[in-house]
DNA sequence: CTTAGTGCAAAGCGTTTGCATGCGA
DNA sequence: TCGCATGCAAACGCTTTGCACTAAG
């Protein structure tokens, strides 16, 4: 069930090569060299990252193109985006069908995300029917205090009342 | 169980009040008269929108009042936030402690967001535990194509072939 | 009397846009 | 050659911030 790293690479690649020739765009090293560094993160990512690692590299974008160039691979399903906050987007890639589906659990206090897996929920939301909608994917988050948060909470809450 | 708009604007105002009492922050008009304009909309609002009808009504508030409350009323949960799509937020009012957990289709094409109630989807992943996070909400976004778009798809993929 | 809350304007910052240039097909 | 893509910088627009002033408790 797992594909190595390197198989999952290719099969991106793959997948991206098939979408631009179906859509007759062009086969840019720049898309390819940003796909690279999409698929050496493994969580959430943002474009000023993909932006610093390229430059890393030494393989030089404008900011303009990372845009441009995630949008694409947002439409090829490649990748999906986040609106955690308002402020700036977060990025993963989508390894198969399957793994871009999972929840997320957003701490509203401290802001950490966790992924969670869960089979049989993912599936049983995919099953379901929207009438004439055309479903592609969907995402679940679930918003909540996070075990960190929880903990120092009550301890703060602890510490007023004995104030008091 | 639906209770009148009136009884829901009163529940919102006791709800306020009583968030502030314990959190020993001050009832200023402007959150009350900013929780009425609130409740006036059943569907998504942006904060802009809030500050024009503001002015309608010739009670004046600054921007960054109708900012900051905002921001008090997800903490206290009578409204909650969304993130659509990069640019705006959008809110929408919390009838009661069932009604903020419904999902959103979402279209990739046009952008059209369409509520939907599914009580049994609901309960089942309200139903769900997630370890040591204490999950107070959740939201799922369903993306995909609506029914409009993929009619006007449709028709557009047969025009191109027929120049073809 | 204290200080949370408000108003105003400016700053911040992720993202988009316009246009000249470059390059894949 | 054609026009999609890229690079750069400026513009955009929602949101945040700083500070003086106001008013709730």
């Amino acid at each position: 069930m797992t594909m190595t790293d390197d198989k999952v690479i290719v099969s991106a690649r793959n997948r991206l090569t098939e979408y631009l020739d179906n859509k007759r765009l062009r086969k840019t090293p720049e898309r390819f060299a940003i796909l690279d560094v999409v698929f050496s993160h493994n969580d959430h990512f943002r474009i000023e990252t993909l932006y610093q690692e390229m430059e890393e590299r030494s393989y030089h974008v404008s900011r303009s193109t990372v845009y441009n160039t995630m949008e694409l691979f947002c439409e090829c399903g490649i990748v999906r985006k986040h609106q955690f906050n308002s402020r700036r987007s977060l990025y993963e890639k989508v390894v198969n069908s399957s793994s871009g589906n999972h929840l997320h659990l957003i701490c509203t206090e401290c802001g950490k995300i966790r992924e969670i897996k869960d089979a049989e929920l993912m599936r049983y939301i995919g099953l379901q029917r929207y009438g004439r909608f055309n479903a592609s994917y969907f995402v679940l988050y679930v918003y909540g205090i996070c075990a960190a948060c929880a903990k120092r909470d009550k301890r703060k809450n602890k510490t007023i009342k004995i104030i008091k």
